[in-house]
DNA sequence: AATGAATGAGACTTCATTCAT
DNA sequence: CATGAATGAAGTCTCATTCAT
């Protein structure tokens, strides 16, 4: 919703709006603290110090709000995964290195900024098949966008010309991921050194030179 | 236990270590299939054909049964971990891949033989905080035992001066596991195709040489 | 209320009653159509387009609504029943048929007027006790005023002298209503054919002559 | 079930049937007394002085017992309705009286024997449309079966030869009905008079002669 | 006066666990 | 030792009613 479409609500129609988006974010809190099964309505009403009879008014069930929230956390995600400039806006190793880095920040920094949505992403498979299968539909998205940025390099030959994008691409997002999932419970973590030691493998490989 | 303790077992007793075997499989069937949650003691009992109350004699409650079936999970996984000759046997770069190779090509033989260890894997953070926890450190064990591998390297030169070990260790912990995970939900993928692609941009990154 | 009355009512006045008059009648219609519990308030109120915190302010609850419904249309029903000339009226069977015609095609009439009213009616004991003591009373009432008419045609003479006043007249009301009850599930009943058969066992009996 | 099956059934298989047979038994006695909406599963469990849970082995929802107390009620009514010989059985005007007797006096003996038949029955149709059309239905049944009886009367000519059977059937049905309905809140009637009342208008109608 | 957002009592239902047989 | 009948805690959800705007 634009700003100018948000002006145009009314203050009851605005004060709506926010309730929603309060308990999504208490939703969020809750089920990334203590799990979604371990997440009663009540606990998300009591969070925000509603009855929770006011949590069906705004969401049909318990598992609406969980794909809401989930909904949330994927359009971060995504956005940060979309945000860059396209694939083709790239033509030298030098540029491309600049792009994945500053996607591959803009995604950790997601993750950094609030440790709910890797704590959240990880226990979702947990809730049921159906949000099992949205969290691999979404790192399928992952890989697809990944895929796409390595097959122009590929292309343009700025990347390995026997590169195997797809199943390549997925490793890289499961480096990301990994680095992101280590971080919440370790505080010693560096995420700079971890972004670091990623792209250390992906350019120079482990090997001694 | 050994082949000689079992031999002493007395009939009945061996039937019993049997019997609680044969839930633990039949719990692992019900959890990766429908999730820990979905899934009833009743479910667990009515595919072995045995009364529901039969299954308190061998385990403790619902909880007590899916530590046993992620014990036995960790375990298969951790045999292949640590299968493998120490890091201290190896002296070359060569030899470091030939054994790199030979733990992942084991570890993902779990994965492969077995498609419910990775589903269980990927649902059990769900399962809650404990389990949520115990699956993180289960990583991290991966991640450290990577690292003493590759610290080894680091010490004799063979690996790369600057590598930041653990992070190194973790982020390629993460393209095996997201290799693992892509499998069950793409008949697709090739196993032996996405080793390679990880051993590529291990060895040589992805950048065009 | 007299016309003169309602003359001297402000137009805002007259607004409220007849605000209060369509709130009647949705209520009938929703209770008729979905039976009074599954009929919600909001129900009643969106069948008017009107929000349904106002439906408190014409009644108190969602039982006092009930009560005016059944009111109106115990009224109708009543009104019907002693429309006509009252016993004393009467003074031949001639008369007395003709009478109990009357009477009976006016009361029928209630219900082919408004098929909501025999539905209601037919469900309203099921809303709760005190609802099913004033639906028996009614009954009770339509037997008293059939017993009156009765005892004065014995006492004048053109009725069975060993008449069981009390109890044929409840039995005449049951065919009465057992007629009326079969019609809006049956589009193939004919009124005035279940009239005639009722006068046939009144005035005959079923016997071949 | 046969005394013979019966006698087959383990000691738990039967203990199970009195226990359902117990449930509906209670549901029964709650349902007539309070009403089938004001009548919660935790009443019908206190009733027994099981755990409520325990009713949820026996059937599905409170919906579901409802409707095996209902099958149970229109069982016994139609026992009384079709126990008796068949239509064709009948010759004779004193005949069909006979029959006709039998059959009132076993139908009148079912609310007779039980009050809460009648009042269970007068509560159905408030407990949802279904059940609404299937108390009609019974009612169509029982109008479908005298309509039968009538017929027969007519054809061979001991019944008036221009009866309307099936409206005719339908009122003295009414009669029936009407007369069960009054009995359990009114302890003066008495139900010979009542039947007698009913047979007075069916033979003779009430004029005087 | 009208509204509809908020409320929470209350009812249903599930299922892990116990325990008598 | 195996069984499954019984249990009740716990959680979801509805909707009549209130009340601030």
């Amino acid at each position: 919703m634009t700003a100018d479409a948000a002006a145009q609500l009314t203050r009851a129609e605005r004060k709506k709006l926010e309730l929603r988006a309060e308990i999504i974010e208490a939703a969020f809190d809750c089920f990334s603290e203590q799990g979604y099964h371990a997440t009663g309505i009540a606990d998300i009403a009591a969070r925000l110090g509603i009855g929770h009879g006011t949590f069906y008014r705004y969401f049909e069930n318990k598992r609406d709000i969980v794909d809401h929230v989930i909904n949330d956390l994927f359009e971060r995600l995504a956005k940060a995964l979309l945000g860059a400039n396209a694939p083709s806006a790239v033509t030298t190793l030098e540029e491309y290195r600049a792009q994945a880095e500053r996607i591959g920040d803009a995604f950790s920094g997601v993750f950094a900024d609030d440790p709910r949505v890797i704590r959240l992403l990880f226990e979702a498979p947990g809730i049921d098949s159906a949000m099992s299968e949205r969290v691999l539909g979404f790192y399928d998205l992952m890989t697809t966008v990944n895929t796409a940025y390595m097959e122009h390099g590929v292309e343009l030959g700025y990347l390995r010309a026997d590169l195997d994008a797809a199943n390549t691409a997925r490793a890289i997002n499961g480096m990301i991921l990994s680095g992101a999932l280590a971080m919440p419970h370790n505080p010693d973590l560096d995420a700079k050194a971890i972004s670091q030691a990623v792209r250390v493998v992906m350019y120079g490989g482990i090997g001694a030179p």
